[in-house]
RNA sequence: CGCGGGGUAGAGCAGUCUGGUAGCUCAUCAGGCUCAUAACCUGAAGGUCGGAGGUUCAAAUCCUCCCCCCGCAACCA
């Protein structure tokens, strides 16, 4: 089995927040989950560095382009190690296979490509367009005095593909995902589709168009074209192809209609295979109010993971709220979830039964179980397998919720089983509920690994499990000593 | 009349398609247990289901009207 997973590239015009962190958590869950799942996994990230706004940055911050991208690009790319990224690769759309990969997409796309003039409301202090709504009294909304401009552009025939776009969302009803954004974008093409200006010649901050001498590529060809680069176009026709089929792109709901109109549009313009689903994730609040630098409320990745620890934020932005909505983001809300959850509940599960085995001089396994101990037993290895159709789904925090379900279950299984009386009546009964207890704990970890990798190493270490394929889960447990547990979530 | 989603216990949500005693998580209160990170387990209280009208033996659920909130509405990464 393939699997492919992409994050969005950042655009290098803004330092990294939990926005972004959280996209790319999104995407190394699905890529750690398939990797344990026995997939063969591509997993890319990386930035976006051409535009305009980036080469205004740059001379703002009076630097050379190259050098303040280059900077800008670190940053995320630490980010990634700050949150414990899987990926395969980090890719920047001013490396040399990108430009020749863009290119290379665009001569394909050629029979799409018109030369026309492209016009508008330009407003020269911004240096961009300014569509009509936001002209008021012959002002951009930053004040600047605008101009009507007309300037020759290369254009895609966008509208040819307003009908074959529909009937892909028609025939394939989970290419956008969730079912309200798709919604969005099917009634957004219903509207009609204007052609699209690919070309811009105003700045020279981007990928040069072949034969065109003066213009640049528009930056969404350049950036979207960023998943196949990596991928290893355009010689790797093959695998390009063979993993984009079963590809999942995780982006911000706020580049939706790139990914899920303009994408799909470019690949069948150039005859190359369409991803597999575009997975489109909500915003995060910060506090009840919107993030922004004013406020001053901003979540800055590093220092809420020195604070809380990475497993506990990548475990909190996948429980609180459901993958693809809006959440907001609160430290009572991380400590409550730190808390409860992680430290009542599933810390001290692992932490009850295994210094519980520790303490009678390790496990005796039994799997002659009973009806008292079957029904844990069962949940515990049929746990990958319904959180496999979720994941397949996106729904993390659905998958989150069915581990939840077997630790509370499995905490229970405690307070009824009482091991601790079992250890002076019967031998017997004490080992049939340790084992399937052990079973349990094990297929948690497992359950977790994606989404708390350094957790699920801790768990996977205390029980003598490898912890690198699901399959070790059908493997029963013999008997031995396991090192000693120490506290995963200790308190303060 | 631009398109779409939503308004259900203090908070966040499920239930609405296929009408029939209103459910989950957290918070609150009481009890149980004591292996464990003062953790865990059980039970209780709490809602005129946005408003009004209608259909029906019966409406959160179907119909009509109204009020409120939120997305999308192209060159913005």
């Amino acid at each position: 089995m393939k699997f492919c997973v992409t994050t969005p590239i950042y655009y290098i015009n803004g330092e990294p927040h939990i926005g972004h962190a959280y996209a790319s958590i999104a995407a190394d869950i699905l890529a750690r989950f398939r990797r344990l799942d026995g997939s063969e996994v591509h997993f890319s990230t990386g930035t976006d560095e051409h535009g305009i706004k980036v080469a205004r940055s740059a001379e703002t911050a009076s630097m050379d382009v190259h050098k303040f991208s280059d900077l800008m690009s670190q940053g995320f790319r630490d980010l990634g190690k700050l949150i414990n990224l899987s990926q395969d690769d980090f890719i920047r759309t001013t490396e040399e296979r990108h430009i020749l990969s863009s290119q290379k997409l665009w001569r394909l796309m050629a029979d799409d490509i018109y030369k026309g003039s492209y016009s508008g409301w330009y407003s020269a202090r911004d240096e961009e367009y300014v569509s009509e709504e936001d002209v008021v009294d012959g002002k951009a909304p930053s004040g600047a005095p605008v101009e009507w401009m007309e300037e020759e552009s290369y254009f895609f025939r966008l509208s040819a593909y307003q009908d074959k776009l529909l009937e892909l969302y028609e025939k394939n009803p989970d290419f956008i995902a969730p079912v309200s954004r798709r919604n969005e974008v099917i009634s957004f093409v219903k509207g009609g589709l204007k052609d699209l200006s690919i070309s811009r010649s105003k700045f020279d901050w981007g990928i040069p168009i072949p034969n065109a001498p003066g213009h640049v590529m528009y930056v969404w060809i350049d950036a979207l074209a960023n998943y196949i680069t990596s991928l290893g176009f355009p010689e790797n026709t093959h695998r390009v192809s063979e993993m984009m089929a079963n590809c999942v792109h995780v982006v911000g709901k706020e580049i939706l209609r790139f990914h899920a109109v303009y994408w799909p549009a470019f690949l069948m313009s150039a005859g190359l295979t369409l991803p597999k689903r575009i997975f489109a994730h909500g915003w995060w609040t910060s506090e009840g109010q919107k993030m922004s630098k004013s406020i001053g409320n901003v979540v800055d990745p590093q220092k809420t993971i020195e604070k809380y620890g990475l497993d506990s934020v990548r475990y909190f932005l996948f429980r609180e709220i459901r993958f693809g909505e809006d959440g907001d983001f609160s430290e009572k809300a991380l400590q409550q979830r730190i808390s409860y959850d992680l430290a009542n509940d599933l810390g001290n599960l692992v932490q009850r039964v295994l210094a519980f085995i520790q303490k009678i001089g390790g496990l005796r396994v039994n799997y002659d179980f009973t009806d008292a101990e079957m029904p844990l037993f069962e949940d515990s290895r049929n746990l990958v397998e319904k959180l496999r159709i979720l994941v397949d789904k996106q729904d993390l925090h659905g998958a989150l919720i069915e581990i939840w379900k077997l630790v509370s279950a499995s905490n229970k299984f405690v307070n009824d089983m009482r091991p601790w009386e079992l250890a002076r009546e019967d031998d017997n009964r004490l080992n049939l509920v340790l084992t399937a207890l052990c079973e349990s704990l094990r297929a948690i970890a497992f359950g977790i690994a994606p989404f708390m990798p350094d957790t699920a190493r801790k768990i996977f270490d205390f029980m003598n499990v490898e912890g690198k394929s699901f399959k070790e889960i059908e493997a029963n447990f013999s008997d031995q000593v396991f090192p000693s547990p120490f506290l995963l979530f200790p308190r303060e």
